[in-house]
DNA sequence: TTTTATTTTTAGGGATGGCTAAAATTTGGT
DNA sequence: ACCAAATTTTAGCCATCCCTAAAAATAAAA
């Protein structure tokens, strides 16, 4: 059984290394928990103690197959319940963070497998990103960023990389939601910035919104 | 904000305020919290600075007004979650208490609001208990214990006044529950023991079993 | 009313999970 | 290769919430 900081730098060193590939760095870790590098330092040697990482002095860490597989359920029940919250109580999927933040460290198998069927055994969280399944086990999906399309290509968007507030009301705006087909009809290579049609609309967007969607195309 | 620790103290303090009316002793809150009574004085003092209980050293403790409404919301929350447990996941009732206590501890007004809701809002939880509304009220009900009812009367089970496990399933064994009528056949002065009728069954049962059945008469 | 037993508080300390400041190590520029 | 900058660790400290042992206050008995 893991404390719930334990779990939370579990989950961010796991986040860190499938982002970065490689041993993950002190700052690194210190800066996604927004916490003091030296703070890190001790929680990490803790927690290779526990044989859920390895750790190096001045090197980094990264996580052994035991802190994989626990990071991978906390994520798993962290978007578990995100599905409950906008599925079952209609939460707008730009409210639902916060709170899973702590739904995600309560500590019962026979829970999760009763939520998990309850809400039809989901692949997806609201936010379009994979569910874990019970072993940590997460299904590779072949999707890409908006901004790696060209002109003329087109896809449905099955998910945010970044998913604060502001985006994704930004999307509202915009009709995007988890499903919404998209086609590019111009793309600037001076800024990156392009043209898409969703829907009947037509309009501009930026790199940065295009470097946040994932489209699948096929 | 109130941290876990300070909640589920305020929480055992309201509980053995309402039953034994007046100043809550040290040694009964640790008892209840199952922890020793110097760790309650030190917490006990800290909740009176924070205004939520008043202390008199050697004297004991009582919980204001605010106490009392702060207590009343993590009952709310605990039973609401009960009730989420048992009909939406369909959890017998003898297994949600303790995954109750880890979700009451969520903070999000808005969540339980939405539970509530999505629960049809519901008065009892799984066990019979009232369920506070958000100001903390509980409505008062008119019941009383099996074991007070005289010889040939009759009445609806109404709620558990213990609820571990073993009680829980004796009574499933026994084929009562909440809302299932109950007639006094015989009553036996000298040990308080009862032979009771339950649909067609005619049954022996203790005092101990009386005095923890809730029975509404009308 | 003493004496004894019980209850309650205080003193001192441990584990966890943070912090700042200073020291050690690595990295990068010249 | 050397110095400067950035990164990382260590040392020492703080807050929370728990503990044991000893002291103080209250309650019960003699
Ligand atoms: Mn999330
Ligand atoms: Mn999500
Ligand atoms: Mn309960
Ligand atoms: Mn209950």
């Amino acid at each position: 059984m893991y404390s719930l900081a334990e779990e939370n730098y579990l989950k961010a060193i796991y986040h860190l290394e499938s982002k970065n590939k490689g041993a993950v760095s002190t700052n690194a870790i210190a800066e996604a928990m927004d916490t003091k590098p030296s703070s890190v330092t001790d929680m990490v040697q803790k927690l290779a103690e526990k044989k859920v990482l390895s750790y190096i002095k001045y090197k980094g860490t990264s996580l052994t197959e035991k802190g994989k597989k626990t990071a991978a359920n906390v994520i798993r029940k962290h978007r578990l319940w995100e599905v409950f919250l906008v599925e079952k109580l209609n939460f707008h999927w730009d409210e639902v963070h916060d709170i899973a933040e702590q739904l995600e460290h309560i500590h019962s198998e026979e829970l999760i497998s009763r939520l998990d069927k309850f809400l039809g055994f989901p692949d997806f969280d609201p936010h379009g990103d994979p569910i874990p399944d019970k072993h940590g086990n997460i299904k590779p999906t072949e999707k890409k960023l908006l901004s790696e399309l060209h002109k003329n290509q087109k896809g449905v968007c099955v998910g945010v990389k970044e998913s604060n507030s502001e985006f994704l009301q930004y999307l509202d705006k915009k009709h995007i939601t988890i499903g919404t087909k998209i086609s590019v009809l111009g793309k600037e290579f001076f800024d990156g910035s392009m043209v898409i049609q969703v829907g009947r609309d037509q309009f501009f967007i930026s790199q940065k919104i295009a470097e946040n969607l994932y489209i699948q195309t096929n």
